[in-house]
Parts: C-alpha cells; structure tokens; sequence
DNA sequence: ACCGTGACTGACG
DNA sequence: ACGTCAGCCACGG
C-alpha cells in the first residue's frame, strides 16, 4: 500500500467491508485485516472502527475479535451498547463472549471472495 | 522525525 | 490453561 491516495481509503474500506456484515453476524478486526490485504494490521482495523465512532451507519457492533470477545464495548456510550445491539439482532452474549461464535462468524474472505 | 498508544494476534514459557 | 512478549501499522502530540 504505497500509494498514498489507498492509504487515505483504508479507513474507508474498512467501513466497506463493515458495511457488508449481515445483521446476526459478526466478524473479527483480522479478519477484516487479512481481508484487505493488510493481515498484520488487525490493530489498525481496531483504530478505524474508533475513528469510525461518529459514523452511524457503520455497524461496528458487528466487530470483534478473533474469539468473539466484546472487546470494544467500552468504547460505545454506553458499556451494555454493543451487546444490546447484538441481542437485538439474535446473537446471545454471556459475559462479553459470542456464544455459537463458529456460527456467528462471518468471514469476509469466504463471503465475498 | 521520534515516540507512545491501542476496539489485535500468534507464539512462548 | 494461563500470563507475557513481541511484531504490527496508522495517528496524534
């Protein structure tokens, strides 16, 4: 990723890529890395979904990591936001952990290819 | 330009 | 089955 202007989209495609988990779903911040080429960013993908915080229309509840921990709850207004959301959408949380999380996963490699 | 900081991960002990 | 470490990369001070 040399050139500056892809560089610039990162964040942009992260939100793409976001934006592409079905409702029920859930994928993780390497995934979403690897997805984009980038597969040793995971922690960057972490930083865009921070930056993505004013962004409504990014489902970043949807994102979590590799063993479908609500590891970013606290950064949702509310520290019960992002497990709501998800109880709203049919996905069972106990104590911050994904349950069925195989099932839950959605991963964007297999998905979109 | 340098350094500290993560919503991460895989490897080690 | 834990806790730690070290790469990782974009960003802000």
């Amino acid at each position: 990723m040399k050139d500056p202007r892809l560089q610039h989209d990162f964040f942009e495609q992260v939100y793409a890529v976001v934006k592409l988990i079905p409702p029920g779903r859930a994928t993780s911040y390497g995934a979403i890395a690897k997805y984009l080429g980038t597969g040793s960013s995971a922690r960057t993908v972490g930083w865009a979904m921070n930056a993505a915080h004013s962004k409504p229309e990014i489902p970043a509840h949807r994102v979590v990591n590799r063993l479908g921990m609500l590891s970013g709850k606290m950064h949702f207004g509310h520290p019960m936001e992002m497990q709501n959301r998800l109880e709203a959408e049919g996905v069972v949380v106990v104590d911050d952990q994904i349950q069925q999380w195989e099932r839950v996963f959605w991963d964007p490699m297999t998905a979109l290819g």
